[in-house]
Order: structure tokens, then C-alpha cells, then sequence
DNA sequence: GAGTTGAAATAGCCCACATAGCCTT
DNA sequence: ATAAGGCTATGTGGGCTATTTCAAC
């Protein structure tokens, strides 16, 4: 991923499609993406213009660049100065949105130096949509509803640094609030597949605009792979049964594509439960803190990028495939978003630490026991003679021989 | 508190070869 | 339409190495 388009590796890369973990290009993306029906719901969204490796989140309307969450938070999370910058967020789009598509999600699309320029200008007038092409029919913004809360105001939780400004008479997402009411516009996705919320009406509104399109998982059978009961998010926490489910993968509370997200990424984790701000439970900031392993579980973007990006998610996927992000399994646990931050609740903190520290000794000793698919694969495996632990062929000298135990010379 | 060092833990690779699955005839 | 044959990709486990983590200093 970087600068310069992934597919044509000649044009410089503008859009990040978290589908393929690709950096496209703007004519690559509309080629690529207009290919198929399930390639024109891949989820797309800015390229972080700082780091050019991230999907955008936010747009800095101050210094007019558009930036990921770590990059957002490098920028504005600690700087006084710029902390104050208005930032607007950025949705995420699927299908081929025309030009003017674009600037209706993006109002500062024309200001984004390399979509102004005259190339990318004219890709982008290349990019409308022909009714009658193979083009999908309509463009969808993917975007939450769960934006409602300040994006830093986890950030804030989690290093008590941030100094963004919270006005709730302004609406950090202006071009949101207004909703789809032009027709013309890329249209709200609805998604048909809901999360098994215990109180599905209820998360309707916050959890309403997941994108689900790309989930592989079938939810409704999601009790069976996890093991548990996912509305019980302790449970799960107990069990691991995310790290059943998808494996783990090492991701430090630092990594650049990692630290930010984690900490926002659970007011869109409806799946299996949303976390609570940080700052009302020490042992949740801890486990995000400390705990080395964990689960990773794509959820793209913040609240108001609610994209649930489970590309290729299957019982036996591996959560190295999902590079672009990670959740800390103690998103996984926790309140709703909608709880009021810093609320004490010393029963449930209680509680919660207790769960954590069941939790980290479970994780200790907890292994992962491999599926064998082919019990004759494992059987001859069993049974072949090696050399320091690699097969050697047949007839020829090796130093194991599980069978007998010894060696031939 | 910061830096260094060594031990421990962890992840990933390698090997041969039977077999599943796809393609061609 | 079906069968047969050819071909390729996959998966299997133990040991090794590289990397990461952590505690002690």
C-alpha cells in the first residue's frame, strides 16, 4: 500500500478500498470496482493524504488534507493548536458515484489537491454513472449512525489529551445531518443482514447503517462458531470466543493502524457488543493497554464510519487477512457507546475487573487447538520420518522417525 | 525514568507427499 | 453427458530460526 495506485502502479493512489487492502487510483477504482456486482459493494473511502498507507476518517477543513485516525490523532490529538481544527468526517461510498456524487458526499472533494488537479478532475468526470452501463445503479454511502457521539471523545478517554473541540450546537458531520434527501445522491445502505442484538429496535438507530455486505459470516449462525452467546460480551471475554472464532494476531496498543481504531472501533461493533469509554472502567483502558495479543476484528472507521468489514471472514479465516485494523478483545466487552462516560459503577467495575483478569489467565493458558481437516493428511504426517523437523523423502537418512523413535544414523 | 541485556515466549517457515479438486480430452 | 487422466494446490507436524516481549539490572 502507498502512494502510488496498487493495480496500475502508475497514477497516484486516492482511494483506499478496505475489501481488496488496496490503494486505487480513481480510474483504477471505478474500472476495478464497476467489474461486478460484489466488487461495486467493496466499501471505499479517501486515502489518508499523511500517511498514504490508512483509509481517511476525517478531513481537517484547516489544513484541507484529509487524514486516518492515527494520523488524525498524531496531528490534532496532542497539538493545542491544531486540536482545535474542524474536522469533517468522511464517509465511506460503495458502487461508481459520479463526480458530483462525490462532491454531495464530500463537499470538499474539489479541494483535495490531486482531485482538483486536472487529471484526476477529469477521472472523476469520467466516473458518472452511465444508468444503462454495468455500473451499479446506485452508489451508497457507508456510513453509521452511531457518529452521533465526538469521535475524540474516546480519544479523549483514552489518553486524556485531546482538547477537540465538543460544540453540540455543531454538528461535526454537517453534510450527514441533512441526510439522503436527493435523489441523485449515493444512497444510505441499508443493510439486510442485523446484527443479533438482544433489543434489535433499539440498536436499529445506532447500529442501522452497518455495511454487512461483505460478511461472509452467516450472523444467524454466529452462537454456533463463537460458542457462546455473544450478547453475553463477559462470556465471550471469558471464553476468548473471539479468538476462537478468527485466531489472534499480535497488534500493540501503538501500532499506527491499530491505536486509534481500537479505542473508537467498538461504537460500531454491534456484532459482539461495543465497549465502554475508557475512561469509566481502568481495567478496560488496561487490557487495551497491556494485553499484547489480540483478537483482530476489521470494524472499519469510527462512529461515523461504521463500515463492518468482515472480508473473507470465515470459520477458518485468519486474522492476519484483516491488516488494515484491530480491535482489542476489550471492545468486545463493555457498554453500549450510548452510556454516559465516566459514570461510576463500582459493581460493574468490579465485575468487569474481575472479568479481565479471568480473562488474561484464560488467555494464558488458553491454546489453540488446530482443526484438521484431512485426518488421512494428519495420519501420514504422523507417521513420516524427518530431518530436524522437515519431512525427507523416502529411503533417505533422517534423524526422527515417529514410529520408532529413532534414528537412522 | 531511561537504557541495556538476557531469557522466555511466540510466530512463521521448511520439508515430502497423498489427496482434493479442477481442467482437458 | 459422463468417465478417465493429467495437473496443481493444499495440508499435515516437528524442529529450527527470527522476532517480540518482559523482567532484571
Amino acid at each position: 500500500m502507498g502512494y502510488i495506485c496498487d493495480f496500475c502502479g502508475d497514477q497516484r493512489s486516492m482511494v483506499y478500498c478496505r475489501s481488496d487492502a488496496a490503494c486505487l487510483c480513481l480510474s483504477c477504482d471505478r474500472n476495478v470496482h464497476s467489474a461486478n456486482a460484489l466488487s461495486r459493494r467493496h466499501s471505499r473511502t479517501l486515502l489518508c493524504e499523511r500517511c498514504n498507507a490508512q483509509p481517511a476518517l476525517v478531513r481537517c477543513s484547516e489544513e484541507r488534507i484529509t487524514l486516518c485516525q492515527n494520523c488524525d490523532w498524531l496531528g490534532h490529538g496532542t497539538s493545542t493548536s491544531s486540536s482545535t481544527h474542524k474536522r469533517q468526517t468522511i464517509n465511506c461510498y460503495s458502487g461508481c458515484p459520479s463526480a458530483e456524487e462525490f462532491s454531495s458526499i464530500w463537499s470538499f472533494a474539489l479541494d483535495i489537491p490531486s482531485m482538483g488537479d486536472s487529471t484526476c478532475a477529469q477521472e472523476l468526470g469520467l466516473m458518472s454513472i452511465n444508468e444503462n452501463s454495468s455500473c451499479a445503479p446506485e452508489s451508497q454511502i457507508v456510513s453509521g449512525s452511531a457518529q452521533v457521539t465526538n469521535i475524540h471523545g474516546i480519544n479523549k478517554s483514552w489518553a486524556g489529551a485531546s482538547s477537540m473541540p465538543e460544540s453540540s450546537s455543531e454538528p461535526r458531520i454537517p453534510d450527514q445531518s441533512t441526510g439522503p434527501t436527493n435523489e441523485s445522491l449515493p444512497k444510505l445502505y441499508c443493510p439486510s443482514t442485523k446484527g443479533p442484538f438482544p433489543c434489535e429496535d433499539e440498536h436499529d438507530d445506532l447500529y442501522g447503517d452497518f455495511d454487512m455486505d461483505e460478511v461472509d459470516l452467516n450472523l444467524e449462525n454466529y452462537e454456533e462458531l463463537f460458542g457462546v452467546a455473544l450478547s453475553h460480551s463477559e462470556e465471550l471475554f471469558e471464553n476468548g470466543g473471539i479468538d476462537s472464532l478468527f485466531g489472534t494476531k499480535d497488534v500493540s496498543a501503538g501500532d499506527s493502524n491499530c491505536q486509534g481504531a481500537a479505542a473508537a472501533e467498538g461504537s460500531s461493533i454491534g456484532l459482539v457488543n461495543t465497549m465502554q469509554p475508557a475512561c469509566s472502567n481502568a481495567a478496560s483502558a488496561d487490557s487495551i493497554l497491556s494485553t499484547k495479543t489480540e483478537p483482530v476484528l476489521c470494524f472499519t472507521g469510527r462512529q461515523a464510519q461504521s463500515t463492518l468489514s468482515f472480508s473473507g471472514v470465515t470459520g477458518e479465516s485468519s486474522a492476519g487477512d484483516h491488516q488494515d485494523c484491530g480491535a482489542s478483545s476489550m471492545l468486545l466487552a463493555g457498554e453500549p457507546p450510548w452510556c454516559t462516560p465516566c459514570t461510576e459503577n463500582s459493581i460493574q467495575s468490579a465485575n468487569r475487573s474481575n472479568a479481565v483478569l479471568r480473562y488474561k489467565e484464560k488467555k494464558k493458558t488458553r491454546k489453540f487447538e488446530k482443526k484438521v481437516r484431512y485426518a488421512s493428511r494428519k495420519a501420514r504426517a504422523d507417521v513420516r520420518r524427518r530431518v530436524k523437523g522437515r519431512f525427507v523423502k523416502a529411503g533417505e537418512a533422517y534423524d526422527y522417525d515417529p514410529l520408532s523413535e529413532t534414528r537412522s544414523y
